[in-house]
DNA sequence: AGTTTTAATTAAAACGTTTAACTAACTATG
DNA sequence: CATAGTTAGTTAAACGTTTTAATTAAAACT
């Protein structure tokens, strides 16, 4: 069988204790000892089961991940990178990640994870809006918790965010930048703050070059961020202002059903019509023409979230700390100077 | 503190043991005391510790997924999602997945991953094409392995894979019938086993309709699929066979490649050169026009073969199981009835 | 030399389960 | 009625660590 602790301190000539000690680095342990423990287990190549680590010390070496079933698969791109993000991460922390996807419509009752009842998590990422009956319920078994791309409102936790109001606002400057005047404004679900705070940057660049704010042109009660629902979102907007030279689409998915429907009524991208997006998803570079979009660094915000997360592991006392990833326009096809 | 077994079977007036029982559904228990056992654990919402199962059951209650680097990054949206077809199943059946992603060029005496020399995985699910001597090496822990989208020579191991030769037989098929007898054929590693299955189908067709193979219409030595390499494919197939009409090319990722050459060379798709691809992505759908293509079930073939290793875990005697995945065209703008 | 400090190591309990072996109380059998 | 068999449940060891408190040995003070 594979060797245990017991084997190590039989070859040492040491006490299990001591082992267990050597593994942790403990300073009071001479440096002989170290050695000798050490080549022992190098030379049995053995390796602490995580089950029993985890009995003793009550840490189970695993972070959960949590995201809504529709955000996962909705926005495959999105959340599965930023999931990849706090992988890369974790490996370097010597963490797991347990993968956990959980039903939009989490009710006050509803069971929590699994990984969390069965105490197989030491600490939590909720990425992207959730229920708030599940946080509340969460923060009952007080565990950590770090939030990625979403923020409950009236809670203290450490959070990685995207700087949305940034973003919105250089979009918006880039259409201002090339002349146009006339921009609409298309989202989804604007109740999200990540939306909202796009819709401030937008007001604001506007503000800023003296235009003033048109409702009429601003669609933003689509159901949820997808392609039919850009596509409907453009139609609307465009039967109402033929006058728009420009548009800006909150999130590339609706950005791509914008494109189509203005492929569909014949206007061209971006001679008559100019269009921005916002995540930077790899469709994009497959379009015709290539969306012009704010780049959102998905893996990075994964790293970003899983290293606050360690932080407040190694220290619990940690405060609450908040991180605003920038952004940046990535220049593509899909804009140009108005017309006159 | 959260309740163990001990509360549980001081609630319902009975040993630790008997709770055990009636959790794992044993059959000498009285329906009586079944029912008490059960009216406390629900009572105190208990859930039993995973590191404590684990380390008295010796089973860890979690799979490991291996994939190399850049497979899991290159072509991302396919093996992500079979990693998440893995992880709808695990739920259903009370696993957790545990994501590891390996260097391409693990070596003979590289370290296996942390989750296996820990022993904290019960079985192992392989993605794609890994290193041989991960396999050699992972075999001496005796520890179930299933393999899906690859097969090692030589090995004999429950597997999931596509149906390739008939999806190199459907796409060459479609572009028959659309009366094509000049198809070019593109394909990444043709050492690769799907990929030379995909060959042997289009091989197969071209024989059945009485249509001469002609080597020189085959670029085969790409280093690997992606869409510069596609596109330089595509460049040298054109330029040494002005009279193709038409092309396959053995992954989507290439074939944006591929269109994208013939749109840089103004030759007209599906106007002067049909194409059709293999793996059916979501960018495939955002492409001008949208990308012909066969589609796989890769959400499916990740449910598939956790299905498998579940099995073997339920019965470590059964024997391997083999399972091929069907594929199906699906029918897009990008080919069309050849011109005469 | 005797006492106190300090450094290095160990003994042993604890963590929360599973499970093989055992027991006690019935039930059936000849 | 003694014996064997069955049923329902219990005892206790085992799983492989971590960690606290205790122990020992050596060094440093009076």
């Amino acid at each position: 069988m594979t060797p245990t602790i017991k084997d190590v301190a039989k070859k040492a000539n040491v006490s299990i204790a001591t082992v267990s000690l050597v593994i942790h680095n403990h300073e009071r342990i001479s440096p002989e000892t170290r050695l000798r423990v050490n080549r022992a287990i190098k030379e049995l190549d053995y390796h602490p089961s995580r089950s029993a680590r985890g009995l003793a010390s009550k840490k189970s070496g695993n972070i959960g991940f949590i995201v809504t079933e529709d955000h996962f698969l909705r926005s495959e791109p999105f959340y599965t990178r930023i999931f990849l993000g706090t992988e890369f991460e974790a490996r370097q922390n010597e963490y797991y990640i347990l993968l956990t996807i959980i039903p939009a419509d989490f009710k006050k009752g509803d069971k929590l994870p699994r990984c969390v009842l069965e105490h197989n998590v030491d600490g939590i990422i909720i990425a992207g809006k959730v229920p708030e009956d599940i946080i509340n319920h969460l923060v009952e078994y007080d565990i950590p918790m770090a939030f990625v791309d979403y923020y409950p409102p009236s809670e203290n936790f450490p959070v990685v965010l995207i700087d949305n109001f940034s973003g919105g606002h250089q979009a918006t400057q880039h259409l201002l930048n090339l002349g146009h005047k006339n921009i609409g404004f298309i989202a989804g679900d604007i109740q999200h703050p990540s939306i909202r705070d796009r819709f401030q940057g937008y007001k604001m660049a506007l503000e800023d070059a003296n235009i003033e704010f048109d409702a009429g042109k601003c669609i933003t009660d689509e159901d949820y961020p997808a392609r039919e629902n850009g596509y409907n979102a453009a139609k609307r907007l465009w039967e109402n202002n033929k006058d728009i030279t420009a548009v800006f689409s909150c999130n590339d998915a609706m950005a791509i059903g914008v494109m189509q429907y203005f492929k569909d009524a014949g206007i061209k991208i971006p001679e008559d019509v100019s269009i921005i997006g916002f995540d930077d998803v790899e469709a994009d570079l497959s379009l015709d023409p290539p969306l012009c979009t704010i780049s959102v660094p998905k893996i990075e915000m994964g790293i970003e979230v899983m290293r606050l997360i360690n932080d407040v592991l190694k220290d619990r006392t940690k405060s609450a700390k908040k991180v605003l990833v920038p952004v940046e326009i990535v220049h593509r096809k899909s804009t140009a100077q108005v017309k006159h």
